[in-house]
DNA sequence: AAGAAAAACAAACGCTGTATATTTACACCG
DNA sequence: CGGTGTAAATATACAGCGTTTGTTTTTCTT
């Protein structure tokens, strides 16, 4: 009846240890690639053992995710704050260049959130949205922090359709309750980004070489001219 | 010695059928979950048999992806020619629309183009490239007949990177020998719709319900916006 | 008719995720 | 201190996968 921890130390550190491995395999072959029998192997272990710790494997891979988000997260959190609440723009800056960063270093986490990296695995929303979310909420906050200033320029934003606040609960939670028309502004920067982070990542980008540095610094800059005014300083 | 062509009816059949089959198991379980056996057994035939029309499930995959692009492709030429070629405002336009219409209507072949929806597979760029180059040198066309006009907005433009023309060939080829600079811009553009549709399809946005059409056409105008300007009519 | 080549097959190999049943080892309680 | 319950790891097994190999059938050319 009573629950009974054991030694706990080896039980925890061997979960972990699953997703440690797991990340190498990723960041080896990729992640449609990864295998409980091969990251078994690697532990010295039997496959199913794993299932003492994972269920099946796609909640591994939802671990993984929410791991992948969690650091991603933490890039962008950390790039805005290196300025100052103030500096809008600054922290736009930075924003944006930590999340192309981030997606260059860690390309297999990367398309591990967005793609579709594993057979017949869909995303569990309830257990991912919250550290999506916050990673997320990172960009809400600052074009909120614009809004609150009055240095975002979105006049003619489009009207979107109402009825979906309930939804968007977590989203204010994370980002100082932020306003639709932030979210909605925040959201098709985040689209901009992304497509071009995640062309250049799969390889889809012509060979531009260097040059790929130059036409993300300008759309970075194309999206601070269209939405955001000057601050009075 | 002769290579010798049998009856020729029902070997190129069964070459088409094969793909045929192929993608009606895509569209109901995804393209991750594409296998030979399962399109053999649908087509009441043994797996290895189809070894004699693709030499592994790569090749048949690389088929499939430019049969994509050659659809997707169709689709944005129909929605240029819709419009006369002096009308760029009207032609962006609707290449913008056909394009995520497309993509919202064949999600896994558009996922089965841009994503990496078989575990070991990185698409052969040589026999890809050229249906991959008609399906954007669409877009980049209409770009470039702006720049020749006149109407083309870029000066800020960054400058890309030289050295990489010999690459670009194949795309000159197939936009009517566009600038360097229509090509950036055209990437640029890309990129950006890319990002929208990409996360649509996904379903990564939140639940914005009918909004994502107002986004959309807010994107697609706002493109317009910063880099072309009114003809003179 | 004869020979060559293409196409299909049957069987097998090594791999995968996963289910089941069994053994080992630890923690607690009387 | 010994018994007991539970958690963790195991061995075994199943069904499915892509692919290889060797063999047989079919079909066309000469």
């Amino acid at each position: 009846m009573s629950p009974r921890p054991r030694k706990d130390e080896r039980s925890i550190n061997l979960q972990e240890a699953i997703k440690e491995t797991a990340w190498q395999y990723i960041a080896k072959y990729g992640a449609p690639a990864l295998s409980l029998r091969a990251i078994a192997r690697a532990l010295g272990i039997t496959a199913p053992a794993i299932y003492n710790y994972y269920p099946d494997r796609d909640a591994l891979v939802t671990a993984l995710i929410i791991d992948a988000y969690t650091s991603f997260g933490d890039a962008q959190i950390a790039a805005r704050d290196a300025f100052p609440e103030e500096d809008i723009i600054g922290r736009l800056h930075a924003i944006g260049h930590a999340y192309r960063r981030w997606a260059l270093a860690h390309p297999q986490r990367y398309q591990l959130i967005f793609g579709t990296p594993v057979p017949g695995y869909v995303a569990p929303m309830k257990q991912v949205l919250p550290s999506a979310v916050r990673a997320f909420g990172v960009l809400v906050s600052v074009v909120e922090a614009a809004r609150r200033a009055g240095t975002l320029r979105a006049d003619s934003f489009p009207p979107i359709k109402p009825g979906y606040e309930a939804a968007l609960e977590e989203w204010k939670r994370f980002s100082g309750d932020a306003d639709v028309l932030s979210l909605s502004v925040a959201l098709l920067i985040w689209a901009r980004v992304h497509g071009m982070v995640s062309l250049e990542i799969a390889g889809s980008l012509p060979p531009f070489g260097a040059g790929v540095d130059a036409l993300y610094e300008y759309e970075i800059t194309s999206i601070e001219r269209q939405f955001f005014r000057e601050g009075e300083s």
